[in-house]
DNA sequence: CTAAAACATTTTATATTTAAAATATTATCC
DNA sequence: GGATAATATTTTAAATATAAAATGTTTTAG
């Protein structure tokens, strides 16, 4: 192989190499900017109309998918935040009587977090209308584009997941 | 149309709603999850190896995009943060000597911020090392899925930005 | 059985974030 | 021109976030 004919392919590479740089930091880039767009808009709707913070919003709405209750580890887990953060959040919540800690049998370190009555019907009525935010920002978007970008981000998160923590 | 009819379509009308409203909340959860997943990585690695904060980043690479400078707002809007943030930020880097903020001839409100020369040098080492992580976490997508996923997301940014704070 | 390791949560200290008030400057409207 | 509104930034206060230490419980090894 020439060395000009050498030169040529380790540009083509590298320009090639380049070009996937930029598009995977394009991506990443744009995917931040649509998730951003849309917390904040759903934060912000939050506030304005029921008074609450997005993390409250979505501890509750955790315990809301799962009626026989969670553990803190759990919701640490699922919402992605630190355990101390968790237990502030919990606190907070317990004291407005909006979710219960109850003890666990067999296992004295753990508790088992659920919503409350109260804290089951006051969160009913911010699903409802947080549903419609979202249909109203995600819902123009046609079936097989919502098809295909779940597809991928499937495809995605078990990538992120499977080189856990590097 | 029979009273029989018009309740079918009803609910058939109803349980189609229900659905669409699964697919979007799904598909905002799964870009959430996505999105955390990556950036908490890209958090982590950029504490660990530059012992420099994510925001901090995002400062400095906002400002080498431009290197004709960038006032406060504009940083505060392309960064999706608020004003009262990139203060503090700027605030830090600027001790240490990382960007500049000179005052504008036309307008004694604003700042022209700029990155320093040591700024620089220190963020093209970051940058090099965030590029390989983005592509490592992302580059695994094949490129129509990458396209695909720019171009539906391009359309989601619209129309996030045309209903502008609503 | 007991010491050590692992686990679940809370506490602490520090840093970040937002929203809103405060400050200062520029533009607008009679 | 001068009051008023709009703009750009900073400051403040409250909530949230993380990491790391502390506490109490369970499991594991030997």
């Amino acid at each position: 192989m020439s060395k000009a004919k050498m030169k040529i392919e380790s540009l083509d590479h590298e320009s090639r190499l380049h070009e996937d740089d930029h598009h995977s930091i394009r991506l990443w880039l744009r995917l931040l900017t649509c998730s951003n767009l849309i917390e904040s808009k759903l934060r912000s709707r939050l506030r304005e109309e029921f008074d609450i913070t997005l993390p409250r919003f979505d501890f509750l709405a955790q315990l809301e998918r799962s009626p026989e209750g969670l553990t803190m580890g759990e919701l640490s887990k699922r919402m992605m935040v630190s355990g101390g953060n968790i237990s502030g959040i919990a606190t907070q919540l317990e004291q407005e009587g909006l979710i219960h800690r109850a003890p666990v049998p067999d296992n004295r370190r753990t508790f088992c977090v659920q919503l409350t009555k109260a804290g089951r019907s006051q969160f009913e009525n911010m699903a409802q209308r947080h549903e419609e935010w979202v249909i109203e920002m995600l819902g123009q978007l046609s079936a097989s584009e919502v098809n295909a970008m779940m597809t991928t981000l499937s495809k995605l998160k078990a990538h992120l997941a499977e080189s856990e923590g590097r």
